[in-house]
DNA sequence: TATGCATTTGCAACTGATTTGCAACTTGTC
DNA sequence: GACAAGTTGCAAATCAGTTGCAAATGCATA
């Protein structure tokens, strides 16, 4: 069973329709290791699907997102990018010159987040942290 | 001598023209101690300036950042909001209930960051992190 | 204080990303 | 297999921001 199947069937569960549009673009998200975008999922599930219209991508990213199937990430001032939830929590670096994405975590920067957030009576719902960052060159 | 008038002495010595419009919006800048957006910004200066358009006030905001004389900010799916570029950094927290913007900042989290990165090689250019939270109720 | 010209302005039209109205079409159910 | 409700594709709309252009203006200089 692949992780695409496992996606499909936890969304019929939660009483979600699997279309052939939405199949088609769970198979491409859960086959994707990078961060693209609504245009460029397009393009590879049209591979599989020609008649997929965008509309309906971002209609289903938007569903999926509701779902908590899929994570949406708004970096600088690009389109936004998307990537499958796992469960495990990380923040991003994006490298100016290539505009490649790299995952990290810190949970001791998580646990001075929410403890500044306490001290002015506060809690976190979610945050997002990036660090846009460019090679050392030596 | 006000703080307007600081901005202005130091773009004109920067070679930057100072025109009426621009004059508006910095006094309007200057004197905002919120996150004000282009729409906003424009709607305050127009008291001044009836005929400022906004495709002006969008120019001089983007001249103004060049200059390093104010920050823009993109706050989730948001328009942009822009403050005076102060010299103390400083992150965001966003009160999700209210809108309400709250500056922080955390030395030892700014080490963590530049110390994750410098792990894989890179060097930070500029980061950004909020803390979309809610008032704690008890 | 007047002159020249590069810059800046207002307007309206454009862009890129995303959303929406609607009629036709599927899905999951009975 | 038929039906109601949800989903699709399309084209048009929206939203934030940008741009082309002719007219207006800042400011260095005379």
């Amino acid at each position: 069973m692949t992780k695409a199947d496992d996606l499909t069937q936890a969304l019929r569960d939660a009483g979600v329709r699997i279309t052939r549009q939405r199949a088609a673009l769970l198979t491409v998200i859960a086959g994707a290791d990078d961060h693209p975008d609504a245009v460029e999922l397009h393009r590879r599930a049209s591979k599989d699907m020609p008649s997929l219209s965008l509309s309906t991508v971002y209609r289903t990213l938007t569903a999926l997102e509701d779902q908590g199937v899929i994570q949406r990430h708004q970096f600088d001032g690009t389109p936004s990018r998307f990537e499958k939830a796992e469960d495990d929590h990380h923040d991003h670096m994006i490298d100016v010159d290539t505009g490649e994405v790299i995952e990290f975590c810190s949970d001791r920067i998580e646990q001075l987040q929410t403890e500044l957030a306490a001290e002015i009576g506060y809690e976190i719902v979610h945050h997002r942290m990036e660090l846009y960052v460019r090679k050392k060159n030596d």
